[in-house]
DNA sequence: CGTTGGCCCTGATCGC
DNA sequence: TGCGATCAGGGCCAAC
């Protein structure tokens, strides 16, 4: 489901309910979200039961809350609570005497307000992990989201170095844009919509690619990211609402992605799906060919 | 080493 | 109404 706009729209309608919140009380209703968690779910609940959180932030689509320091000793290192959202996960924020079908793990505040993890396909996940460097020594990241790349709307984002690895790669630029490790937070949907703008076919290889046109396509993404996010992200039904549970409306500005049959906004053309990587790919086959 | 196919999962929806 | 097939926005890792 969920990609950066998507996310981002999660951490920003978390942010004002979490930050210097108590957590009171954790439920576990399915071990299966702690896939990503080292330890068993009890481990989990004691080490959250009691914690005050600090500020969410957000690499990609990798969210993560701080948790504050003040009790432990010197030694230890800080650490978060990391929220996945895979496929079809979602926060939402309710009170306490509110459930949410699809529940599987449950943060009560001291605040009063409630935490519902909702996921139906268990991709996503919760858990508790360290605060590490990242490899340019710039940021604190959980370690599970060390080896990702900054996303494009983070100002440190090296668009020098993307261009360049691109050129090395020996694939296809779609692939590269899923790529979490060359830059993170684009997933089908975006990856589609960028390079619809940008005139790209997604089996074009990388190598290939002008050092203008990369860069074309990288401010594309930017774009579309901005734009979707403007809008509160994408949501074709109930799998991707808010933290209040509302909607976002960026699927009524989609160009390409979904819009098989449709015609190609820019040439009147349809719009044509093909799998690809076990996902559809949609693009315009006028528009979008592969140039060797 | 870099690249890639297969797999992890459930529930909503669609066609018969 | 019932039921099986199909589909979904992601990430990981074994196997090449």
């Amino acid at each position: 489901m969920p990609e950066l706009p998507e996310v981002e729209v999660v951490r920003a309608g978390l942010a004002p309910a979490v930050t210097g919140a108590t957590i009171s009380a954790v439920t576990v209703l399915d071990e299966r979200s702690l896939r990503r968690h080292d330890g068993p779910s009890e481990d989990f609940i004691d080490r959250l039961q009691g914690r005050r959180m600090l500020a969410p932030l957000r690499r990609g689509k990798f969210l993560w809350i701080p948790l504050d320091a003040s009790h432990r000793s010197a030694e230890d290192r800080a650490e978060a609570v990391v929220v996945h959202l895979g496929m079809s996960g979602q926060v939402l924020l309710r009170d306490q005497d509110t459930d949410d079908a699809l529940t599987r793990i449950r943060l009560d505040l001291a605040t009063g307000y409630r935490l519902n993890f909702v996921d139906q396909r268990i991709f996503g996940s919760m858990a508790i992990d360290e605060l590490v460097a990242t490899p340019d020594g710039r940021d604190t990241v959980p370690s599970q989201v060390a080896h990702i790349a900054r996303d494009p709307m983070d100002p440190l984002f090296d668009d020098a170095r993307f261009v360049a690895r691109l050129r090395t790669k020996n694939t296809t630029i779609k692939r590269a844009l899923l790529d979490q490790t060359l830059v993170s937070g684009i997933g089908n949907i975006y990856a589609d919509e960028s390079l619809w703008a940008a005139r790209v076919h997604y089996d074009q290889p990388t190598a290939t690619l002008s050092t203008v046109k990369a860069r074309q396509l990288l401010a594309e993404v930017r774009v579309v990211l901005a734009r979707a996010l403007d809008e509160g992200g994408t949501s074709f039904d109930a799998q991707y609402l808010n933290v209040n549970g509302q909607s976002g409306y960026f699927a009524h500005s989609l160009r390409a992605y979904g819009q098989q049959g449709k015609p190609c906004p820019r040439c009147g053309r349809p719009i044509v799906r093909e799998q690809f990587m076990n996902r559809g790919s949609h693009f315009c086959p006028h528009c979008q060919r592969v140039r060797v």
